[in-house]
DNA sequence: TCTGAGCTGTGAGAAACATCACACGGGTCG
DNA sequence: CGACCCGTGTGATGTTTCTCACAGCTCAGA
């Protein structure tokens, strides 16, 4: 793939409303990197100078609770931005990001960002808009805390999904992860996403085929509000 | 309490950075009203033409699961702005806000509103602060998905306290309400939050008075990271 | 080819909560 | 005043999930 563009910078969702001078501005002295799976990325103290963007791949955001369990807070895929609430508002985070698949990441300078921020409404308006999804987002991880462990495990599963192909297909193949991902992604134990995932697959609700996952039935998660029912596309 | 004006607009963090020129834009046909405790303020289909401030009082934003459970996604108190994602973008939000004490809203006109967000950067910069720091108290919320009963309810007690108080004090006194209530901001069962309330009594770290609740040892919070350690101000 | 590490499947038991059941007490409204 | 409603405390029991334990498998490397 090749380097980063201010052309392909204004592709992003956020970044539409911005010139290509503004763009290629942000782009000023930035680094892109790769990354293999498993490696962190981004650690709790490098959060604040950088505003981050997914070129390529899929990472999680994790903390640990104070009794040493892990908990993803949100999952990055291609196109996403990481990093800016705390170029917002400079408040550290207790976070880090972990790269799921390999990846490539491209790292901005937070100054000129925050800049154009302050100057820019429709730049601060489609940022609001994206921190606004993020939370309408987390609303339904909330109600998941009240679901039984196969609603939790589909609905992770349809995450996984989502984050992993470029057009949020929930259907789309899931690109291999160990149960205890899964499990932690789910909140469950590792056990107890084998034992699910058995049953899922038994009734024929996921599929795997040459090594992937996908899942066959999203009713469930239809029935149960955790996905918007299918376009009918005319 | 006299009527909304202006310079009590600007008063509010969101909209510090406004003229009151454009606070009384804001107020234009605005409506104030007052409900009692347990009224539904805003139900589901009213979303999207108004944006709302609480004037006094808390109240809280609820759904419920496919299976009728209620979860409640997010507390309101003086001060607070909602609606305002649904006038971003929209959506139209499927939850409803219910008081939890007598209280009195305002609402305001979203044209206005959105229009203002387009051409003022301060405004749309301050309305991102604000998600990005729901975004935060829903990253709080969902680690406690991991935590035992205690601590949900103390963290549901001073999440109450905090949003009850004009000045976000985790150990203000809590209003009286049905353990119900609480239970369901904690995601227990009520005979959970009636046996550990029970607990959390006699052990000391809560203790009422006049019928009023109040948090006297904030460290199990602490020391799992729920509550930031208090101030030391010179 | 052997070895060890890490992942997976699965059983058995423990733990934490939910659920059901009911007694008690304080209001309210006839 | 008495019947009733609603909230509370608390026992008994049921369910779900976690935890512990272990065996089989695959793959990488000596």
């Amino acid at each position: 793939m090749a380097g980063m563009t201010p052309e392909r910078l204004q592709a992003v969702p956020l970044f539409q409303s911005l010139s290509i001078e503004h763009c290629a501005r942000l782009l000023d002295r930035h680094l892109e990197s790769s990354h293999a799976a498993e490696q962190v990325i981004v650690m709790e103290q490098d959060w604040g100078e950088s505003l981050f963007l997914m070129r390529r791949g899929m990472a999680k955001v994790r903390t640990f609770t104070a009794d040493g369990d892990e908990v993803v807070m949100a999952l990055l895929g291609e196109g996403d931005v990481f990093g800016e609430m705390a170029a917002l508002d400079g408040t550290p985070r207790s976070a880090d990001v972990v790269a799921l698949t390999s990846l490539t990441v491209v790292k901005l300078r937070a100054a000129p960002f925050s800049d154009l921020l302050h100057h820019n409404a429709s730049l601060a308006l489609a940022l609001a808009r994206l921190e606004a999804a993020r939370l309408r987002d987390m609303n339904r991880r909330l109600s998941l805390q009240w679901a039984d462990a196969t609603i939790r495990l589909l609905d992770a599963l349809a995450y996984l999904a989502r984050y992993g192909s470029a057009d949020h297909d929930p259907q789309a193949p899931i690109p291999p992860l160990a149960q205890r991902e899964m499990g932690v992604l789910a909140g469950l134990a590792r056990e107890t996403a084998s034992r699910t995932l058995s049953k899922l697959r038994s009734r024929g609700t996921v599929e795997e085929r040459d090594g992937l996952l996908r899942i066959v039935d999203l009713q469930p998660l239809i029935k149960r509000g955790l996905l918007p029912p299918p376009d009918r596309k005319g």
